[in-house]
Order: structure tokens, then sequence, then C-alpha cells
DNA sequence: ATGAAAGCGCTAACAG
DNA sequence: CTGTTAGCGCTTTCAT
């Protein structure tokens, strides 16, 4: 059973003072005498009182707590983004309350409503792949409580946001193959209905044209996952042996395309360079080491969480929302490297 | 600004009844007549309302929320065991909060007053690697909120915990180094404090003198990340090039080892053969393919959240506390094979 | 410089 | 069946 938990009036008990006044002293109320001060705080800390936040947040109307709402905890990206979360909002006195809605739109719903349940000051969210109705996310805006999405952002909530720029990510890894020598590129691509997809697509076309190399729509494949590229790579390589360079959609596919071309003969970098993307820890464990375009997760958490904040502390409810646009950056290694 | 929330007053005074009277109806009390009830859920509904935990917790003094306490998100082990801590703790309708030691003491201390200060209804701790003093998690104990260690335990403190079998774990480990012929076995552990690390080294030495190989303490080396496996695997392979097999205290060790002695022209499995512990998914894309005891983090965390809830939920504090031993199972892969 | 009292949202005796 | 009321822990006027 939960025992007593020592409370201001404990503390108010024991030195025969009122609660306000232990209130006060307990936050150095310029009105206090500096000797009750002292002696409320050392009683306080000599009987382990903590603060109640519930009871605090009830008078306050304010939870101290932030909401999160990620599609999987266990994805290395997912994982960074919290990681950076967590350190910012701490920092600041915040908890904070994260929910995975497992890709699944029902889930999404609960996870909101806990949080509104819960009476969060703000609340962080990146959407999950089934999610094309946005109404549980709109009664946070209903209520004043200000949301941010991040790299998986809703396109219908004004709001702000945080992205990373596919686009330029993207032309950057199809540039760098470029320069190291390769003239037939191949994108191994997302589902062209994710943003994501469409971004690194017209980053790859954008790098092709930029260096007067000619657009093949035969080149762009649909392959994003360590299983496809089992069942793709072999027969394309076979139809297309002149192909030098490979930048894939992410690092998975990148780092099961470059084991199948080792089986092949192939080897990389010398005979086909590969770009990946998303820079996990994997990318550093792949042999060779893969070159890839680097997601900064962790980054992107702090600087959502920031936006996030700028919103809970300001007393206007200004609505000049702004989109944070963070530039991947080309981390080379040996997968491209030739000398 | 925040907006005003809707209350149970809110649904009062627009249905005319007392407060009492929507708290009963919502919550399906047997009192209330049908009519009423209909009436005030749709009119909860039409509002949108939604119940303030706080207000709840401050009242019943429960809080619906259980607090978790580990070293870092980012791990693939540590997010698996969350995702199965919040899978369980969502179904019985608890909120999970977060919060990463990042492995140190200072921030674990600040981790335990936030959740004492959330009046959390209970707690699952993995300590830190750099925590020697308990003090902390005794406050647990000592206002009756039940707390369940797990993987990471700590071994003063008598409560539930959640392991795996360590000692098993890597005995399978080294006992299947032997049986593919294996003679000088090295270790590569983790430092002594944390109980798991003694437990794989006990592992490691019960399966020497089982299968009568004479136990070196040379051969046991504190590297227990990859950081220090690039500066210490070199080195000590200089001093013993007779070593023809590796028991790394996790994957992640085990993955750079093998790149570094793949640069220092060993052949693993042929040279040296290699198995980690921990299996999150860089296993699979090492080369070669690492063999590994498998740690089953998902499960520890549906375990220990279930020991959690057993406690919470248990009105009589009683004080026969468990221990579940989780057993661990070799995964044989490419870095162990040898025809 | 300190205290009394109201009230945040909700539940649960107790009273009708 | 429904309403009144007290109180969870805390802050904050308003008195003194």
């Amino acid at each position: 059973m939960k025992q007593h938990q020592v409370t201001i009036k404990d503390i108010a008990k024991e030195l025969e003072l009122s609660v306000s006044t232990v209130s006060r002293a307990l936050k150095n109320h310029p009105d206090i005498g500096s000797e009750t001060k002292r002696l409320v705080q050392e009683k306080a800390r000599q009987l382990k009182y903590e603060p109640n936040l519930m009871a605090l947040g009830l008078r306050k109307n304010k939870s101290n707590t932030i909401g999160v709402i990620i599609p999987e905890i266990v994805h290395h990206f997912f994982s960074s983004v919290i990681s950076g979360i967590e350190d910012i909002a701490y920092d600041r006195g915040y908890n904070v309350m994260v929910c995975q809605s497992n890709e699944t739109f029902e889930r999404e719903v609960m996870n909101a409503q806990a949080l509104l349940s819960n009476r969060v000051d703000g609340v962080l969210v990146s959407i999950s792949k089934t999610t094309f109705n946005f109404d549980h996310f709109r009664n946070f805006i209903d209520q004043g409580i200000p949301i941010v999405f991040f790299d998986r952002i809703c396109p219908d909530i004004i709001t702000d946001r945080v992205i990373i720029d596919d686009e330029v990510g993207a032309f950057l890894a199809v540039e760098h193959l470029i320069r190291i020598g390769c003239k037939k590129i191949v994108h191994f691509a997302a589902p062209q209905n994710l943003l994501i997809a469409q971004g690194r697509l017209a980053g790859y076309q954008r790098a092709l044209r930029q260096y007067n190399i000619p657009y093949d729509p035969h080149f762009v494949l649909h392959c994003d996952s360590r299983e496809l590229a089992l069942e793709k790579t072999i027969p394309f390589f076979n139809i297309h042996p002149e192909v030098d360079g490979l930048f894939a959609v992410n690092d998975s596919t990148a780092i099961a395309v470059m084991q199948i071309l080792n089986k092949l003969g192939k080897q990389v970098p010398k005979d086909v360079a590969v770009v990946g993307f998303g820079d996990g820890p994997n990318a550093l464990i792949a042999v060779p080491s893969l070159t890839t375009i680097e997601q900064k997760g962790y980054e992107i958490g702090t600087e959502a969480v920031s936006f996030l904040f700028d919103k809970i502390e300001k007393e206007n409810n200004s609505e000049n929302f702004q989109t944070k646009v963070i530039f991947p950056t080309l981390v080379k290694r040996d997968s491209t490297k030739r000398n």
C-alpha cells in the first residue's frame, strides 16, 4: 500500500505554522522571514518532502508535461528524436509522456485522448502511416494546446513543423555519386504516395539534370526494403550491368543491395558505388561502411521541442507558425570511396 | 493560451443536474436512471469532455502512471523493453513516464525525484553503469511505491526482479565456441559492478571449467563498447595472436571487434570465431552475420510490468518478492560457422 | 511577516 | 434516484 506522502500540511504542523507560510517559504517568497524560510526548508528536506505535481497542476491549470506521439519507439530515428526531446524538456522542468501509435490510426486517436486527459501543455507528433483523418489533432488546437509536427507532418493542419529537406538530401547523395565518377546511377525508391519518397526522387532528378545526365525512368525502381532488395537487385543488374552507382531511399535497402552485389561478384565501391539515406547505426556496421545522408533525429527532437516551448510559454496565442527545415548532410564512408 | 477545458461542472450546468449526478452517470453508477445516463453521456461526447486525470489522481491518491528509468532510450534493447511495457500499461489504463539516466548517477537521482513528485503508482528500473548508491530507490520503497528492477538490477534492494540468466547465456555462447574447436577464448567484459557483467563472466568461466580449459585472467578485458573495442582490440591481439575465439558482452562490441580483426587480416570465423550478446537487428547486418545470445527485450518489459501491476493492485503490501528469470537462447550465425 | 479561506476538478459519504 | 458537501495538496488573494 502507498504510504502517506509528506505534504506542506505535515511541515506546517510540525513547525506550528500555517500552510500558506510554508508554501511561500518553500518558494522563497520575499514576504517570509529568513529564519522561517531556513526552518521550513530544512524540515522539508528532513521529511523528504516532494511537491505533489498533480495538486500543482490542478491549481495552476498546467501539467508541466508534454506529450509525444510517434509510430514506433524501436526505430533508431524515433528514439533519437525522443532523446533530444527529453534532454531539453527535463532541463526546463517538464515531463515527457511518450505514446506509440504502432502505425495504426485507432491507437493514435487513443494516444491523443490520453494526452488530452492528462492535460498536457503541448504535443509533438509524427503521424502514423495509416492516418488520413486528422480530427484527433484538431482537438488540441481547439483547446489551445500547441502542437508541433515533425518528420511525418500533417499536411492539413497549419501549425509549427520540423522537417528535413529530403530533396536536398537526395541531391547531395546523387551529386556525390556523380562527382566520384558514376555515369549510370539507379534510384531504389519508396512508393510515391509518401512525401519523403517524392522529395528524394525529385532530388535524384535534379542532380542528374544539373550535371547533364539523361534521366531514364527505368532507372527508378520501387525497392525500399531488405526483402524487396533481395528480390529485385539481381534481375535488375542482369539487365543493366552497366550501372555503376546506386542511391537507395533508405539504409537497410542500401545495405541489402551491397550484400547481394557482393555475391554477384560486383565490388562496392569499385564497380558500383552505393549511397543510402537515414544513418542509423547500421551504416557504420555494414561492410563496406555505408555513405549515407544523416537524418539528425536528435536535432529534430530538440528543434521541435523548442518550437513547442516558444508557444507554451508565450502568453499571446500568436498564430505565426514556422516550419523549420533541417538540412541533411552527406556522410562519406567506404561505399563510395574511390581514389 | 490554453482554453477553458470542459469539466463535469459544464455538463451539469447545461443539463441542470448536480456534478455528483454527472460524475456517477459518466461511470455508469447503478443509482442513476438510464435516461439521465444517456443524456449525460451524450452531452459529454458533444462537449468533448475528457476527465481531468490530475484531479482524479489528487482525489484518489493514485496517478495511474508508472515510471520507467533506463540508461538510454536509443539502445535497441531498452526501446524494446519500453515497447513491451507500454503495450501492457496502456491496455490497463496506465500512462508511462519514461526517464533516461544517460548512464549517470546524478541524472538517475533526478529521474527518481521527478517520478516521486509525479506520484507514480510504481516504477520500473534498469540502473545506470555509474550507480553505486541506491538511496534514491529506497525512497520508493519507504513510500510504499512498488519497484521492479529489470536486467540491470540493484543487488542491495530486495524487491521484484526480471532478469535474463546471463550466466546461462554466457555459458551457451562459450560452450558453442568450444564445441566448434576454439581453444583460446577471450572475454570482452563490462565493468564488474553491473550484475549482468558478473553473470556473463561467471558463465564464461563455468564453460571453460566444464570443458577443462584453463582460465587466464588476462583473457578477460574491460571492453564493452564500440569505442573501447577500437582502442583495445589491436593491442590485445598483438600480444595474444593465438586467440581463436571471442565472447563479447554485447553485440556492438562484438561487431566492432570483427571489423577490426578483418583489417588485421584475421578472418572471422576461420581464424577467430566471435559471439555477441543481445541480438539487436545489427547482428544480422554485420559481416559475417553475428552469432549471439537472444535477449528478448519486449518479453522482459511485459514480464516486469506485470509484476508491477500485481503489486500495485494488491492491497496488502505482501513482501513476497519474486524474481523472474528469462532464459536466453543461442542464435547461431556465420561468425561461428566452421565446417 | 503570517494566517484564513477559497478554489482548481473530481469522488464519495451522507442526506434526502 | 439525485443533491449537498467535504476534501485530496497546493497557491493566492485578502485580511490582520
